[in-house]
DNA sequence: CATCTATATTTACAAGAATCAATATACGGG
DNA sequence: CCCGTATATTGATTCTTGTAAATATAGATG
């Protein structure tokens, strides 16, 4: 099987507004968000999306990762591989590299659910 | 040995700023930070906090959460536990039994963590 | 095509966590 | 003081996940 660089992301979207504080939270829509915040859950992965955040095009090497932590390097794969898989990086070959990028919209969605509903008058 | 209802919760502060986009994430943080996405990691959890932010004062008897979902009263209170011990809802016992209360500002601190930094000119 | 570098995948394993049954504790009422 | 209700804890089980060694794949270069 070919390695497939383009793959769908996982956008999790609502309706209208973010439920979670709003009390209206499906089984689904906990389960979609909860593997959202697990994918946050890993002190690993929080240095990984720090580091990367932090550079000039919010973008890196995958290699860089590596020797950066003392994490080998399957394991910063498999990382890598999740947060690309819940939506939060972008990937994109360039040359013999793999370049991982930060999703911002990821981030926004996230904040949004954890921001109360404002009451409609 | 009594039951201790007070018990000192567990905040998570900065110097300065959130520093999880800014790049300077400390291991140490980076555990802190993760334990606390972890806690939001589970779906049932986002249910019962989906559930007690959506009453009246945001606080709920937790035998009510218990009839609610469909799990058993030690898991419901296993989960209560978890979030009370993160610093997410404050307890308070009346009578027998027992009130779960959401603790807004811990949420405001996980969407300032998700904020990007702004820069300063 | 051979080889080197970069990244992903497979496999295995140890540690952690979610769940529930059984039990314990705490409080209020009679 | 005993009992019923409400909640917490303990113990056991099962499922998940983080990690790395070994291996595979992909691209560049000579």
């Amino acid at each position: 099987m070919k390695t497939t660089i383009a793959k769908v992301a996982n956008p999790i979207t609502w309706q209208c507004c973010p439920p979670l504080l709003a009390g209206n939270l499906t089984p689904a829509q906990a389960e979609a968000l909860a593997g959202m915040f697990r994918v946050l859950g890993d002190p690993t992965r929080l240095q990984l999306l720090s580091l990367i955040a932090a550079q000039p095009h919010q973008e890196v090497k995958a290699c860089a990762l590596v020797e950066t932590l003392g994490l080998s390097q399957p394991t910063v794969s498999h990382h890598l591989k999740v947060m690309y898989e819940a939506g939060l990086l972008n990937r994109e070959r360039r040359g013999t590299g793999i370049y991982y990028r930060l999703v911002p919209q990821c981030l926004t969605m996230l904040r949004d659910v954890l921001t109360p509903p404002t009451p409609i008058y």
